[in-house]
DNA sequence: GTGAAAGCGCTAACAC
DNA sequence: GTGTTAGCGCTTTCAC
């Protein structure tokens, strides 16, 4: 019945000249709608237009047909399309207290490590219905501070952090207040908070074993010295450890600490020159990879030849380098997606947990930079 | 005056017992505020507290001091900072119409060169006081227009975008309508608009003139094969201009397009095979080029000696390759900070030129992949 | 100088 | 099934 009549209705608009004018009448304010434009159409439009109060369109909009007459509800869609309504989230987010819009903090969009977190993390929210507000803190603990504090005013439902790890006040008070929020990649001391990180121990654990098994003597680790991060200071964690249970003693650590204002190639060539029985590397990051293989090759030394090199940070370039660079991935993607639906939960109220780490596993990726069939040091 | 007024009442807070009691008194509110927290503090709070009328607060916070007692002023703003207030942005934008945020739509987030577009982007919003939205279309043109269409629910002020070229009429409506809004990187066919892109003829030029400056004579360009993107033809129409003013004919031209979903270094190999004689490859996107590296090493040919190349998009590992790349350096950067610029000029009401279009130049970077000091073919 | 009141566009009790 | 009403937190006339 219903079926029938909503057809008959669509196919016999040019049976009599009322049905006409009607018709011709939406045409021209449709116009006028698009002409102006500026003078946005609202809940009352619709409601005025369709006949109706505006709390059976707000039931309509938002999937609550239950209480309406199917006729109604259909009329009211109709007027909808024919106006081109849309809802004004800024009213709706008012009165409901909720956005869905949740903020992400980075501090480097360069890094193509971070490219793959930012996808993970906008795909999750696009699957999810939220949006997406971006940031980057530039590793500035002020810009940090205002983002954060932007984001608040703005009302978005959580926050995805890769943190600078120099504003503890302010996440210290972000957990008090319980503010959703997600730290990802780093860990922030003595904080009961939400996180996913990459397990660092594993990743030098999976590095220096490999290059270890693969008849390296004297392996270096390289580093950007930043001292408010984990990360690095984990992964020289896990290369001293794997020394240590190789049955290496403390004077044999080789670790190059690097400025990131200084320049990396030439603090790399001194660093080699002074240790110049360094059989392999192990870089915890892929910036200082790529200036650590012109050091090498400017130092007229050979990989893996005479140095091997194991870098971390998967990218689409490193198996077309030369020689091509075996690396630890890190899953970035994996990350934002994992950050992502634990804010989300966390916004729901489901998962009150106060504190839950998420631990993602990094892998080898070998290639041929540190493999050593003709490794010919002694 | 006044200086030493303050300096006073900051330094004897523990002379009379009443002074001590007040100062308990606010650190118990401050404790509860945060405590509950979710019940956010409003302006209502703000002039309660400071005894003033909402009128008044709203006044200060917008800056509007001349209206106001320099006294109350201070109370205000100094009840502000005890409360920790923050302005409710969804309030504002409810009232005002215009949120100070503005969204961009990109097409493909793991390209380093999106990635230093969107770095230009965000500083420059950072600086210009606006917050930033993000998606990714992913080339999808039913993403493209959901994602519009919840910028608009969401009231941003004005829109940057790749556009995948397949919504036609919904860019229309959205010029029609005077929408804010720029589009970078690709041009719209038969739209009047807000646009900045790169000299992609010029690109083109500089690659195949210096090829033939260094001696080659059979030059192939490969492209991805995406019919609705404007910039890979203009590369290829460059390609063609230089052949022929060089003196070369039609039937000279060599012009690979790959299928985006195909077997990018397979297809390579193939044409290469094909077209035995080529000696120099102009790649079109800097995902080709790798792929074409490895085609031209499986097929036992030397890069510069037997094919030089030259690609796409300056990047930070392309001086790493073996041989270092040369490459069509294009300012993202720069293209983000002049798209937000323009934006926000829009936005403002600056600039009613319907369109005006900024075209920035790229630029040759020259490495050993394109010399010829070895080139050995006949 | 300061405040009362209306209203931005929406939702959600609570009637009917 | 549908409508009335009272706000959400802010800005902005217009009075005083």
């Amino acid at each position: 019945m219903a079926l029938t009549l909503k057809v008959v209705s669509k196919s016999v608009p040019e049976i009599g000249s009322l049905e006409i004018k009607e018709s011709a009448l939406f045409n021209n304010e449709e116009k006028m709608v698009n002409e102006l434009k500026k003078a946005k159409v609202t809940i009352s439009d619709v409601a005025k237009k369709a006949g109706v109060s505006k709390t059976t369109v707000s039931r309509i909009l938002n999937g609550d047909y239950a209480h309406t007459k199917e006729e109604t509800r259909d009329r009211i869609l109709q007027v909808i399309k024919e106006l081109d309504y849309r809802p004004n989230a800024l009213a709706k987010g008012l009165k409901s207290m909720s956005t869905n819009v949740i903020g992400i903090i980075l501090s480097n969009l360069k890094n193509p490590y971070w490219s793959s977190v930012l996808e993970g993390v906008e795909d999750t929210c696009h699957k999810l219905g939220y949006s997406l507000m971006i940031c980057n803190s530039d590793e500035d603990p002020n810009k940090e501070k205002h983002y954060i504090e932007e984001f608040q005013r703005r009302q978005v439902d959580g926050i995805v952090i890769n943190p600078t790890v120099r504003n503890m006040e302010m996440y210290e008070e972000l957990v008090k207040s319980k503010y959703p929020f997600v730290v990802v990649n780093r860990k922030i001391p003595n904080l009961v908070v939400k996180n996913v990180v990459v397990d660092n121990n594993q990743g030098a654990f999976l590095a220096v074993n490999h290059l270890m098994d693969e008849g390296r003597k004297r392996i270096a680790v390289t580093a950007f010295n930043n001292p408010h991060v984990s990360t690095w200071k984990e992964r020289v964690e896990g290369y001293k450890e794997v020394l240590l249970s190789r049955g290496y003693a403390k004077k044999d650590f080789r670790i190059l600490l690097i400025d990131p204002v200084s320049d990396v190639k030439e603090v790399t060539m001194a660093f080699l020159r002074k240790n110049p029985d360094v059989d392999a590397l192990f870089s915890t990051n892929n910036m200082i990879s790529l200036q650590s293989m012109e050091a090498i090759r400017e130092l007229h030394l050979k990989i893996p030849e005479d140095i091997a090199l194991v870098s971390y940070d998967e990218t689409a370039w490193a198996k077309h380098l030369e020689p091509p660079l075996t690396t630890i991935k890190q899953p970035g993607y994996d990350m934002g997606v994992k950050a992502t639906q634990m804010l989300v939960d966390s916004i729901a109220g489901n998962n009150d947990e106060e504190s839950e780490t998420i631990i993602l596993e990094p892998e080898l990726i070998v290639r041929n930079s540190s493999i050593s069939e003709s490794y010919h040091r002694p």
